[in-house]
DNA sequence: GGGGTTGGTTCAATGAACGAACCGATGCTG
DNA sequence: CAGCATCGGTTCGTTCATTGAACCAACCCC
C-alpha cells in the first residue's frame, strides 16, 4: 500500500493504523513475530515473500517502533526482530483477523489458541471463558487444529507444529 | 495486494482473510460502510479514492459476500451497496486496529463509541462495561470527539459528524 | 583456499494504483 | 425540446510497488 500514503486525508485512527500495517505482507510478518518467528531467514522461508520486501518491512515496522532489532550473537554478528509492546497491541486485532477468516472463509480448523494455564480454547476476544480473564499473549499456547498440514516443506512451518506459546522463538531443527 | 495472489501458499485463516480485506482501501471501504455509508459518489468524496478502485474494489467485496448492490430506485436507476452479516462480523477487527492506532500513532480522541441504551463508551472488545454485553453493531453511538475538524470540506464527514448509530444510512445534506 | 550460511542490495520486468478524461442513462430547467 | 447537471461507472497513459533472479559482503568451518 501506501502509494503517496494517501490516507492521510483521512481523519481516522484506522487510516493511521492502515498506513503501518496496511501494507501487502505486513501483518503477516507480524504475526510470524507474534508466532516466535525472529530471523530473517525465518521470515523469508516460511512467507515465501521476496527477500528486497522484507527487508523493506523489517526496516519500517523497526522504524514504527513494532519490532526491535536485537544482536543476538557477535561472530559471525547476527540480529534478530525481536516484537515490543506494539506489536503485542496488535494481537487482538490479528486475532480477530484470523477468527473472521476462519469462520468465512476456511473449511477446517488450522489452529487451536487455548489459555495455558487451563487447556480452554481462546473466546472470540482472546479471554478465557473458564478463568474469565483476558489471556495475555505469552500465556497463549498455540496448537495444530486437524486442517493443518502434518508434513510441512519448510522448517518454520515444521518448528510451528508443535505445541508452543505464542512468542516464544521459534527453533527450527538444523537437518 | 493480491499480485498473483500469493498467500495461497499459507496455510492460514489470517492470510485468507487478507486475501479479501488486505488489499490497498478495502477494509478503508468497509469502514465508511459500517459507518452507514452506501452510494458510490458517498465512498469516493469520502475516502478521496480514485475512481477506478473503488469500482474494483465495490466489485470484489460484493463477490465476497461482504457487500451487498441493491437498487433503491428505479428512474434514474440507483444502486446502494450495503453491508452483510459478512461485513458486520467485521466490527471487532475494524474497531481493535482503530483502538491501536489510537494508541500509538494519533494524538487527540477523533470518536467516541458508545453503547447506545446507556451512553457508557465501548471497552476494547466491543463491549459495555456497565452493561457487561457485547453491544450488536446497531447499537453503537458514533459521536465526534475533540480532535475532529467541526468544519471538515466534504458532505459525508460532515454528515458523519453528528452523533449516530452505526449502520445508519448516511444522508448527504444537499446545499 | 574453497564452500556454506546469513542478511542483505541491485535491477529489469510485471502488475497495481493514480488521476484525468470520457461516456451513457437519466432528470431538471428554461 | 435543447442544454446542462448528476450518478455511476470505464478507459488510458503515467507513476509507483512488487517480484524474482542475480549479485555481494562478512563470517564460519574444513
Amino acid at each position: 500500500m501506501a502509494l503517496g500514503k494517501d490516507y492521510v486525508t483521512q481523519e481516522c485512527s484506522i487510516a493511521r493504523a492502515l498506513e503501518i500495517v496496511g501494507e501487502r505482507w505486513t501483518l503477516l510478518v507480524i504475526r510470524d513475530a507474534l508466532y516466535g518467528v525472529r530471523r530473517y531467514k525465518d521470515f523469508l522461508v516460511h512467507l515465501g515473500i521476496p527477500r528486497a520486501v522484507l527487508a523493506d518491512r523489517l526496516h519500517t515496522l523497526t522504524a514504527a517502533g513494532i519490532l526491535e532489532k536485537r544482536r543476538y550473537q557477535e561472530s559471525p554478528p547476527r540480529d534478530e526482530y525481536v516484537v515490543t509492546a506494539r506489536a503485542i497491541a496488535l494481537w487482538p486485532t490479528v486475532r480477530s483477523l484470523g477468527l473472521w477468516g476462519r469462520e468465512h472463509f476456511s473449511a477446517a480448523q488450522l489452529r487451536y489458541f487455548r489459555h495455558a494455564d487451563c487447556g480452554t480454547e481462546l473466546g472470540p476476544y482472546g479471554e478465557c471463558p473458564a478463568c474469565a480473564t483476558v489471556v495475555p499473549v505469552e500465556d497463549v499456547l498455540m496448537e495444530p487444529g486437524p486442517g493443518l498440514d502434518p508434513d510441512p516443506a519448510d522448517p518454520v512451518s515444521r518448528a510451528l507444529l508443535k505445541p508452543r506459546r505464542l512468542l516464544q522463538p521459534v527453533l527450527v531443527d538444523q537437518v
